[in-house]
DNA sequence: CTGCGCGATGGAAACGATACCACAGCTGCT
DNA sequence: AGCAGCTGTGGTATCGTTTCCATCGCGCAG
């Protein structure tokens, strides 16, 4: 038990090299306007004693407390756990802490994030809210007083800025991929529809399809893997059965594919897979599948350097700043064997946005 | 602009309330030994101004900071990510803050950690060091005077209590499994040799090899995709090529598969694979990866509560509790098709430890 | 009738770091 | 010589909360 029992202070600091407490704050934050003698003891100091600054009492005494937090629906979800890390990287270059919470997109859940992040004082937030129409939770975030950024889903009807992809052109383009290739009974399995982004990339799949004269069929039922394996089997012993699948979430398209091989279903020869986000697997599997990936580490890492550019002192003041604050960004379509394409492109192309 | 310049203070809501500073703070700390209606009265006034409590007050003002740090390698990992899920959950019901930072298994990375988190007065550590033998690590922790949980992986010479899984053990069977289908030359691939973990599945594998009177073929130079693909071609190359491969590491795992499939290697007929550590897709490929699965979610959880358990007033004092501080969980056997196993048993079995 | 105990309440001193202000000593200009 | 301006320094109020201690009625036993 060589357990200290407590940490030394400041002014414990100070006695020790024989200078008022001013002088040893002075050194921890940069030094400057110190004699370097003096600074050289009270470092000594710092050192022997192994003195850290206490950060609640620097965070009570006012202004900026370098933390910022971070609210998304699942850190195990590997979307948001990488917009984390890339948001931890930015927020690290500006000497920032990020606190992640998380919500399972339960509302009750984001607003009592909200709250606690708020109590923790953090400098600004970053939220990938469930219902991004939930005026609770706008409520909330007006109160918090401190710069917000919405993450992946936007907030809608506030000024509160957001980074997402663009998922409408990205559905968009991969439908009428699958229509380049000639499919022309392409099904879409979505997934949770209370989702903005599955909305979006619903819309994207229809405006495609229907621009094509052909009819969208959409299936917003399947959840799990038996509900994909069903929905499929249904699917493929009706009178018209799909020639194109085009999955909107990265389990569905998991379980999609597994439904397909389990059922004897050729790909793409009898019917064609796309999936809405890109998966470490997805180039491994026989045969690859190809997707619709997002920059997902360019979302984690944009949204947070529009918060420390909100953070920016004065920033709040002059309103208009030239920097957009809504951003969409764009998706690449990840040419690989699922789809019909031939010879798969290595290096990934057709950018779009 | 409706932002409110500033946060309410509990003096504002004595004021409003008409009562003193001492009376709302009983009322926030559950509200004992206070008049109903004096109680429904403040109730009222934090309700009307929307009043939190700040938290950097709070802990400076001394005790439980209902804070605590976990530092992982990465959050886009999907092992720490489940463990910090984990962690988090638990975290929740003791109603405190999980704050998760990342070192990239760099050992300064890991220090500044510490010393952040100690700053922030996080009540306790649950930390998965890189290096299990680092002494300034354990000197930092020696300082920090406050509780620390190590996670995954143990930090030796030191009395932390650790949660991890026998990776000896699981290597052990695995090895095992693999001799016990026929295969006699059994190479292992294993990725960085730093780490605990991974020198513990070698000793596992090494001990199952040679007890079978047959030799250690192991690769420790593997890393990325090419390099494994690489190493994959010499052996099958050279004069007694192997009869199954034994993979420590999920990437490596992956790497392996598609490098197989790539150079035409039939799965499991020609050459076996069994893999460490489970994965998504592991169940979908085809052949579907026989692993060896670690009970990841335990682990995080396990932790948290050694960790709980260890702040829980008094525990400090007597220090023979009688509960256990040392864990390692058992792991199990994942039987599919890539191992010679021909009915991939539905329901896993074979537990060990 | 007095004092004791108890429930309800408030005053004010901490907690540790920051920053405003003051001031000492020195340079160098008029 | 006098004074402005600069550097190096320290005293001390302050942030918002908790908590020790004091106070104040008030019913009730002695």
């Amino acid at each position: 038990m060589t357990k200290k029992t407590k940490a030394p202070t400041l002014s414990e600091v100070a006695r020790k090299a024989g200078v008022g407490t001013t002088t040893v704050s002075r050194v921890i934050n940069g030094g400057n306007r110190v004699d370097p003698k003096t600074l050289a003891r009270v470092r000594r100091a710092i050192e022997a004693l192994g003195y850290m600054p206490n950060q609640a009492a620097r965070i009570l005494k006012g202004h900026r407390t370098k933390t910022i937090g971070l609210i998304i629906p699942s850190i195990a979800d590997p979307f948001f756990a990488s917009c984390a890390e890339a948001a931890q990287v930015i927020a690290r270059t500006h000497d920032s802490l990020l606190i992640v919470t998380t919500t399972h997109n339960e509302p009750d859940a984001e607003i009592e994030s909200v709250k606690v992040l708020m109590q923790h004082q953090t400098d600004g937030l970053i939220i990938a809210p469930a219902d991004s129409d939930n005026s609770a939770l706008r409520n909330v975030l007006a109160r918090a007083a401190v710069p917000v950024v919405a993450l992946d889903r936007p907030l809608l009807h506030s000024s509160i800025p957001f980074v997402l992809a663009d998922n409408f052109a990205g559905a968009n383009l991969a439908t009428q991929h699958l229509l380049g290739h000639g499919y022309r009974r392409i099904v879409c399995l979505t997934g949770e529809t209370s989702l903005y982004t599955i909305r979006e990339r619903i819309s994207g799949y229809r405006q495609a399809i229907e621009s094509a004269g052909l009819p969208a069929i959409i299936d917003t039922s399947v959840t799990d893997y038996p509900s994909v394996e069903q929905a499929i089997r249904v699917l493929l012993a009706s009178s018209q059965p799909p020639d194109a699948i085009f999955t909107l979430k990265n389990s569905i398209t998991i379980n999609a594919f597994e439904a397909m091989l389990k059922l004897g279903v050729a790909i793409p020869d009898s019917v064609a897979l796309l999936g809405y986000d890109d998966f470490e697997l997805a180039d491994t599997v026989r045969p690859s599948i190809t997707v619709v990936r997002q920059p997902i580490d360019e979302i984690g890492r944009m949204a947070a350097e529009i918060l420390f550019q909100q953070l920016r002192p004065g920033s709040r003041t002059r309103a208009d700043d030239d920097r957009p604050r809504q951003v969409q960004l764009g998706t690449r379509l990840i040419r690989r064997n699922s789809c019909g394409c031939t010879a798969p492109q290595l290096t990934p192309q057709a950018q779009n946005a």
